[in-house]
DNA sequence: GACCCCTTTCC
DNA sequence: GAAAGGGGT
């Protein structure tokens, strides 16, 4: 009887949870993945993160090949690849980690029903958060503000434990294909390789230079807890040791996947009722200026060709070309949660919304409306010598550097009005 | 008028 | 988070 732990994002063997427990649990273990045709349709045949994530998984492969087992790789839909493989081997069980998303959510409900019905055991672990779901809680449900949040997160936070890997659980002397990105549709993109940094020399340092895109002071972790390739549990002890504010990080990361998890409507819809008659301009020619890099507004303009050229952004920045889009251009949040969905290597749905949601003043602990960064005043205090502008804007100083989109003093009084005029007061 | 610091305002 | 206003030099 065959036992299967299936990868989703959780791309490693050290502490894995469920894979610890299927590993323990049975004799026959079977690791595999699947690239999901529902998700990968919706990808461009250029999208730099199926290269990231098939480098991964062949790591993974890899891994599994230099202990005498081997990871199997599925293309194609997952209720079908698991009813062939129900009908074409002797299963006794699937494990998997939780999937916190709208769709992970729908599709795991769906083969856990197939699954049962041929009575094969499924069962999934958490292992991508420290707390799921409503774990941290108030009496009368989530938290929708993020301090007290953070405060009842650290009241639980115990010793964390660490699930290994039982390498005689493994099925061995096995051997199983692996697709090419090209057979699924994909050419790879050459990029740089990305590496993560959570050694103590940043993060002693990281309050004091993680708002400063020119330097190397922020983590790059993003990515790899995105994937699973490093474990949470790890990161936390870590963080809990060294740095205070890179744990408030991790837990703002738990935070909007735990408001994700009970208001997925905040996908799409405004977490703020009052704030869901508001009518944007959406300037198709603005947005295109903001999404090129273009509005004449430099600590922006480089934020923007940075996602454009690594998939990546830094953080600051994230915040200030956000309230751009919608607090001077007054583009409506979603065309930009949209954009950075599209483009960022580290896209986290959870993250991307509640964040671009507080960047319009619409979400949990939102910033207020009337919060409006100033483009300018952002490149005085975290970009001093335009050392960040400089390196994604080579013409800034020029005249081929194009002239600002708008005026910023003028943009701010126009959407405090807009607020002011729009929100529905109850 | 220029500059600084501090508080209030925007809700 | 930023601007404006008050109060001072």
């Amino acid at each position: 009887m065959i036992a299967y732990f299936w990868h989703r994002r959780d791309l490693r063997l050290e502490d894995n949870h469920g894979l610890s427990k299927l590993t323990q649990d049975y004799k026959e273990v079977i690791p595999m993945f699947i690239f999901d045709t529902t998700i990968l349709s919706e990808l461009s045949e250029t999208d730099r993160r199926m290269s990231f994530i098939y480098d991964a998984v062949k790591d993974l492969k890899n891994a599994y090949q230099s202990i005498g087992s081997d990871l199997q790789v599925f293309y194609g839909d997952p209720v079908e690849i698991f009813n062939t493989l129900i009908k074409s081997n002797p299963v006794e069980a699937v494990y998997t980690n939780t999937d916190y998303e709208p769709y992970g959510i729908t599709r795991d409900a769906a083969i856990q029903q197939i699954l049962e019905q041929q009575n094969v055991l499924f069962q999934s672990f958490k292992d991508q958060v420290i707390f799921e779901k409503e774990e941290v809680s108030k009496v009368d449900g989530l938290y929708q503000v993020f301090t007290p949040y953070s405060r009842k997160w650290k009241s639980l936070l115990k010793e964390l434990p660490t699930f290994n890997l039982k390498e005689s659980g493994l099925k061995k002397k096995v051997e199983f294909h692996l697709p090419t990105l090209h057979d699924m549709g994909f050419s790879y993109q050459s990029q740089n390789k990305l590496h993560y940094n959570i050694s103590e020399s940043v993060l002693l340092n990281y309050a004091a230079q993680r708002d400063v895109p020119s330097l190397n002071g922020t983590s790059n972790l993003s990515t790899f807890l995105r994937f699973g390739i490093v474990s949470i549990r790890k990161v936390v002890t870590i963080a809990k040791n060294t740095s205070e504010t890179f744990l408030n990080e991790l837990i703002w990361r738990e935070f909007y996947m735990a408001i994700l998890w009970g208001y997925p409507n905040s996908v799409s819809q405004e977490f703020r009722p009052k704030y869901r008659q508001l009518n944007w301009e959406n300037n198709v020619s603005y947005f295109k200026l903001w999404c090129a890099g273009k509005t004449g507004f430099p600590i922006v303009d480089a934020g923007m060709r940075e996602l454009n050229a690594t998939g990546l952004m830094h953080n600051r920045v994230r915040m200030i070309t956000a309230s751009f889009l919608v607090k001077d251009l007054c583009v409506d949040w979603r065309w930009g949660e949209a954009y950075f969905a599209e483009k960022l290597m580290d896209y986290e749905l959870a993250s991307n919304v509640g964040n671009w949601q507080w960047a319009a003043g619409t979400g949990t602990d939102a910033a207020p409306y009337f919060r409006v960064f100033n483009p300018d005043r952002q490149q005085e205090k975290f970009d001093p010598d335009f050392k960040y502008i400089k390196k994604w804007i080579p013409e800034f100083g020029t005249d081929a550097y194009p002239s600002e989109v708008v005026n910023h003093k003028e943009a701010r009084e126009k959407i405090l009005n807009f607020y002011k005029s729009q929100i529905i007061h109850a």
